[in-house]
DNA sequence: GCGACAG
DNA sequence: ATCTTGTCGC
């Protein structure tokens, strides 16, 4: 038999590099998306964040590993890779997914579902980089920003848990989530094999002393390189 | 044409 | 995201 002449199997298929060509390949891959719960167990969960080295000429990508019950980390691995790409609002998971892949394919077990700190379907094009890594994965994912990237909402209250829906263009979107008193809110959306109902209460089961849940709090520690241990109990 | 714009 | 000390506020 011949050996394979090339199948470098990219996250990206035959993406031609270019911003134009990257916003066709999301309205394809948009389509594969799932949105309903579809997570039989849920035991292990992983966040996923990314950060930089050199100026932004290198990638850190950093996937952590939980009990789903206890939010114990369980395990962490980090990667460094060469940046490909430069930050384009909208086409995120250009320059992350790479590295992110790369670093969940490290951990010891495969999580039944991802946070990823990013937007899911909350994306001009419905493929924000949390929906894009669940395509890519075929894991359940769930996006959780800090920011918005496109839509609006209604006010929000400002106690925790307190929860507005993301429209877009007259859809919903994802869900503005108010993760502890006073704090800004978290930008929640599905993923992928997550419903939008559903999306908002797994966040907040894993919201403990912090803004940001534990999956994704500790993967952005490590991607950015910032040390610090959880003292409050 | 003028802004807005995840990380 | 990252560059960076102290400072304002709960």
């Amino acid at each position: 038999m011949s050996a394979p002449l090339v199948a470098p199997d990219s996250p990206f298929g035959d993406w031609d590099g270019t911003p134009a060509g990257a916003r066709l390949l999301q309205l394809e891959l948009a389509e594969r998306v799932v949105l309903q719960d579809d997570f039989p167990v849920l035991r292990l969960i992983a966040g996923v964040d990314v950060g930089f080295e050199e100026g932004g000429s290198i990638t850190r990508a950093a996937a952590v590993l939980l009990d789903a019950d206890t939010l114990e980390p369980l395990a962490e691995r980090l990667v460094r890779i060469p940046t490909s790409m430069p930050y384009i609002p909208g086409l995120l998971s250009f320059r992350e997914l790479p590295a992110v892949l790369c670093a969940l394919a490290e951990l010891p077990r495969v999580p039944d579902l991802v946070f990823c700190d990013g937007q899911g379907i909350a994306h001009p094009r419905r493929l924000g980089i949390a929906a894009h890594l669940g395509v890519a994965s075929g894991l359940p994912t769930i996006g959780v920003a800090k920011k918005i990237l496109v839509g609006t909402h209604a006010e929000l209250g400002s106690k925790r848990g307190d929860q507005v829906p993301l429209m877009y263009r007259g859809d919903v979107l994802g869900t503005v989530l108010r993760s502890k008193d006073g704090v800004r809110p978290l930008i929640v959306s599905p993923g992928h094999r997550v419903s939008l109902a559903s999306a908002p209460g797994l966040v907040m089961a894993c919201v403990t002393h912090y803004r940001l849940p534990e999956p994704t709090r500790l993967a952005d520690r490590l991607a950015s390189r910032r040390a610090g241990y959880s003292p409050p109990a």
